[in-house]
RNA sequence: GGAAGGGUGCGAGAGUGGUUGAAUCGGCCGGUCUCGAAAACCGGUAACGCCUCCGGGCGUUCGAGGGUUCGAAUCCCUCCCCUUCCGCCA
């Protein structure tokens, strides 16, 4: 969430980035909302400093012995209006923040207007988009020939969406996995393997809830969410922390299953493995310093990238249009890689830069090393990668007229066998 | 799941109703000493909110939230977490 200061004393600019996203804000009852607020604060305060003093004679007459019954009675009033004040003030910080939360984050100022996705602008492309000199096969037809993915049975025995990996189809999610954090350690990111399910708390740390929780599996017995994606435990592992600033920027890979309900969303888009309630992902999650944010953006997008790369996966990056950009990001890219047996473009990576969107919520802070106040870090993450996706793209771009799948160079060390059929 | 103990500042750790925002030690910053450093000694060192004539003033905060009281780190209630023992268990 933003500040209420930053908001009181930047109301346009605030309002013009929600209305950029197409998000309507309650401006309107914020503001009202915050001019009650300093006003109980200000007459709350100053009966409280009376109390304090009155509090501090009735000590000193009772030490000395004497009978402080009638500075006590005075306080009466001061009392039962301290309450009343109390009780107001409960109850507008409760609708403020409530107002706080419909508040997005406001765009940088390089991000393109926009409302729809064809408003994204492409930044980057590489790879040759293939001329197929015979009739490429989605991934589906393909995993079903080599019994590498099972979509029956994992409709059978979990639901849609749930698909079993069997065989090299299982090894080569697992090389993947390995192969994504193997690359992330090599550029500086940390390993960590964080726990899969989370609380309330840290849920709301990072924004899934309130709002978004149909998009989540919730254990209510124990009010636990299932992650959406690693970035929810690993963005919450410093919650409430005061970091060194000579440890920042501090960067973590994790690899974790990914659930989402993905509520409503059946559709055209939904086959094979195009999309999953369950999947494998390897995230990257940094903390920095606010001056480096947006360059660790970039480095984070590159180090995405790298790996598609080293794939031989044709990809493009696009920067997202305002409209298309989320709530809590400040900028964002996609990358996109090239699945020829669909003929269509799949998201595969997410980067976003939070600012202090996140860590404020989170309360994760840095003392600047020249001993000043403590400021809010910004936080950043990425996928590197989604594995689903990639594993659709990989197999479409490389299979032969036979229906075979050549797996790519950077993969044999990882997979111990370089073709599947 | 049962029993007991405990959650205090950057860290460790005192403090059980009245100048305790909080002893003490450590860390960190500055100074003295020194050619320089170490050691020693001296001094400083919370966050947040509101107001400000920008000097500062006031308020809140001792796991979280309520309550009692003129006054709460300290008493009461609810919840969360941690440690140890028992039970269960990959």
């Amino acid at each position: 969430m933003l500040d209420l200061r930053f908001i009181r004393e930047n109301i346009d600019l605030v309002r013009k980035g929600a209305e950029a996203k197409g998000i309507p804000a309650q401006f309107d009852e914020i503001l009202a909302l915050d001019d009650k607020r300093r006003a109980l604060i200000h007459e709350g305060d100053a009966l409280k400093a009376k109390r304090n003093t009155v509090s501090g004679r009735v000590a000193q007459i009772k030490q000395q012995g004497g009978d402080a019954s009638a500075v006590i009675a005075e306080m009466d009033t001061v009392k039962t209006r301290i309450q009343q004040i109390d009780q107001e003030m409960r109850d507008v910080d409760a609708k403020l923040n409530e107002g706080l939360l419909t508040v997005p984050n406001v765009p940088h100022p390089s991000v393109p207007f926009g409302r729809t996705p064809d408003d994204n602008k492409p930044v980057f492309h590489w790879g040759e988009i293939p001329k197929p000199d015979f009739p490429y096969k989605p991934h589906w037809e393909l995993t079903d020939k080599h019994g590498i993915v099972d979509f029956n049975r994992g409709s059978k025995v979990s639901g849609a969406g749930f698909p079993f990996y069997v065989g090299k189809g299982a090894m080569l999610e697992r090389a993947l996995i390995n192969f994504f954090l193997d690359q992330a350690a090599q550029r500086g990111y940390r390993e960590i393997a964080p726990p899969i399910v989370v609380n309330e708390d840290s849920a709301r740390g990072t924004g899934q809830i309130p709002d978004k929780e149909d998009l989540m599996y919730i254990v209510t017995r124990d009010q636990l969410y299932l992650v959406p994606t690693a970035e929810v435990p690993v963005t919450n592992f410093h919650r409430d922390e005061l970091i060194p600033e000579s440890e920042l920027p501090i960067r973590y890979a994790a690899y974790t299953p990914c659930f989402r309900r993905e509520a409503g969303s059946y559709g055209k888009d939904v086959r094979g493995l195009n999309r999953l309630h369950q999947f494998d992902k390897v995230e990257l999650v940094k903390f920095v310093h606010p001056s480096t944010s947006y360059d660790e953006l970039e480095s984070l997008r590159q180090d995405a990238e790298h790996l598609l790369q080293l794939l031989g996966l044709p990809y493009r990056t696009l920067l997202m249009c305002t409209g298309d950009m989320g709530f809590t990001q400040t900028k964002k890219y996609d990358l996109e890689v090239w699945a020829p047996g669909q003929q269509k473009w799949l998201e595969v990576s997410s980067c976003s830069n939070f600012e202090t969107f996140q860590a404020r919520r989170m309360n994760i802070r840095f003392r600047p090393g020249n001993g000043g106040k403590p400021e809010i870090v910004h936080t950043l993450n990425g996928s590197g990668l989604a594995l689903p996706r990639v594993v659709a793209a990989l197999i479409e771009h490389y299979q032969t007229p036979e229906g075979k799948i050549i797996v790519p160079k950077a993969l044999h060390a990882y997979t111990r066998f370089e073709v599947i059929g």
